[in-house]
DNA sequence: TTGAAAGCGCTAACAC
DNA sequence: GTGTTAGCGCTTTCAA
């Protein structure tokens, strides 16, 4: 590491920081006394507690974190590790997951920090030693391509970690999402049940584990209804917008009968629903169209997207608690399982086979 | 403080962290040598240097942060302090906001936390204390109430701050944001230039100041337009959907010839065109609406709303940078003004009377 | 160019 | 109950 220029005594700027030795000669007691009382000891007399802890908040004494730490008393730190914070279409999520994260830090005291990587730093600094390097004793994980080299060592590594969106776990290790495969077979159960039997799904990228729950529930629904899934029906939409909307011209020309569309998120619902106007198909009048995710746009597209609500809030509380467990007194979980909510509005009808 | 049941003793759970003492043993130096090595002093040996490095590469050792904190080198931190984290309508802003605090504090090497308040705690502790026990050394300040009185406490502390929508600034002290009163009024001409003159203003609540200054440049573009400008036009929306949609109805009615709707937020604005709908007004063949903002939803609103895009991931970006130079060059700034774009889209048209 | 030794502010054995 | 003392892992005078 190189000495940065910027570094600045701290000592000598602020002048005269009250120190626990400032509250022991003020109180007449030795500093071992006031710590003892201030860490909640039993073994001191009442009187001198509350004395100290008056002359604490007279002089504003706060003891110093970083002294606490090396003297014995270490504050245990969750990171959240997210790729490319800024360059995100799920901001809403990543936002989601910060403030539960730091909801669930602050309730145990604990310090949050975020960790991110970019594209340069990405295959030059392995998460571990990130994580060593700022103390880190646990991980949420969100949003980390699986590919990633690193990404496997850091779940191998001795600190726990949460992985959200991901459901394989392992030695202090635990995914954390909602039921995927049943959500999607919800949410292609509530189009059979309109009547629908040519159903296609437009499915993210299949390196992303979700993908294949969605799509296992795709499968599952329709062959529960006596229809064999075929995969010409099934296109990798990426999960961006512009992506489904290819897809779905592509799905147009190759099936031109489809009547019910499910996709594994909202942003390709968009961009289906637009090639789907731009095709000269209403929505849901023609085609009926299903998301994933609930994101707020949601409620303003079309009249209202019909699709599978999941909060990362309520993923990044549960996920964030498991691993304050996991840290703190050594829990062992399967995984996390995330209730979801599936939410009928104005894209999902029955079909009108007249038209 | 109480003795939380939670701490671990780090020491024994990390088995045989790797310190300073490994690196010089296994270098066979003093740790002193190793210390100014990597702390990139002059006086040490090439040789010894480069052999030390490989070490510290070989054995994955890292600085313990604390330690070093205590020693003498303290690294800055910065912190966004921001109230209620979750429960905010602007989370876009907010994530834009970490994320590009985030970015300045990892290109100064700097800590950054966030620290945030919630309906209890905000009577209870005062901001000062609260950066002091997390060693802050410079606010940055996002959607805090102006009259909460710890507010100004923080302000006129010794801990610089930037706070964002804040015009004024001091000691220590100063605001970022784009130039309201300029946008605003923009905003106006071009309402005015398309050919309206009943122009009304869905204003944010007084406290926020920048309701105070767009508000003065709607005023301003209306008198520069030889139109002077009735307060019974302007009608306080809260910043809230709902609010304005209210606010609308009762517009709707004193001053039903209205064409042209200036709303100081998209939030707001998303509500007007909701109550203009509601009364059978279209938009914008009707009345015309411009926002404030472009939000996402924004560019779906309507077929698009005509707003002033302002962007925070800009003014976080320039607001952190400029505290970090208050930090740590002690540089005063009166005020930081973030660019703006006025754009056009498909909510503001000429006025067409007939109707 | 290097090392020995003295802290940084606090906690925690161990005595009193 | 309370004080004494020895570190925690590192930086930094001050000598060598």
């Amino acid at each position: 590491m190189v000495k940065t220029e910027n570094v600045l005594d701290r000592r000598n700027m602020s002048k005269n920081r009250v120190g626990i030795k400032d509250v022991a000669r003020e109180a007449g007691v030795s500093i071992t006394t006031v710590s003892r009382a201030l860490n909640g000891y039993s073994d001191v007399n009442a009187d001198t507690k509350e004395r100290i802890l008056e002359i604490v908040k007279q002089l504003h004494y706060v003891p110093d974190q970083n002294a606490r730490s090396l003297g014995g008393i270490s504050s245990t730190v969750m990171a959240l590790l997210v790729s490319g914070l800024y360059e995100r279409d799920d901001s809403g999520n990543v936002y989601a997951t910060i403030s539960s994260m730091h909801k669930v830090a602050e309730e145990h005291h604990c310090d949050f920090i975020i960790l991110t990587t970019n594209s340069e730093k990405q295959n030059n600094t392995s998460y571990v030693d990130l994580c060593r390097d700022k103390a880190v004793d646990g991980v949420f994980m969100i949003g980390l391509n699986t590919s990633d080299p690193y990404y496997k060592e850091l779940m191998n590594s001795e600190i726990p970690c949460v992985v959200a969106e991901w459901v394989q776990s392992g030695q202090n290790t635990c995914g954390v999402s909602v039921d995927n495969r049943r959500a999607a077979k919800e949410a292609v159960e509530h189009l059979l049940s309109l009547g629908h039997t040519r159903i296609a799904m437009i499915n993210g990228k299949a390196s992303a584990e979700v993908s294949a729950y969605r799509r296992s529930g795709y499968e599952q629904a329709l062959r529960e209804a006596g229809i064999e899934p075929d995969p010409s029906w099934i296109y990798d939409g990426r999960y961006l917008e512009e992506e489904a909307a290819q897809k779905t011209r592509q799905l147009l020309s190759e099936h031109p009968d489809v009547t019910g569309i499910f996709c594994a998120s909202d942003v390709m619902a968009i961009g289906v629903i637009k090639a789907l106007n731009a095709a000269g198909r209403s929505v849901p009048e023609d085609v009926s169209v299903v998301g994933f995710d609930d994101i707020p746009l949601a409620a303003y597209v079309n009249g209202g997207l019909t699709t599978v609500r999941q909060s990362f809030y309520e993923i990044g509380l549960r996920g964030a608690e498991a691993l304050y467990q996991m840290i703190t007194r050594g829990k062992e979980y399967k995984h996390i399982d995330v209730p979801y909510e599936f939410v009928v509005r104005h894209t999902t009808d029955v079909p009108r086979r007249g038209r």
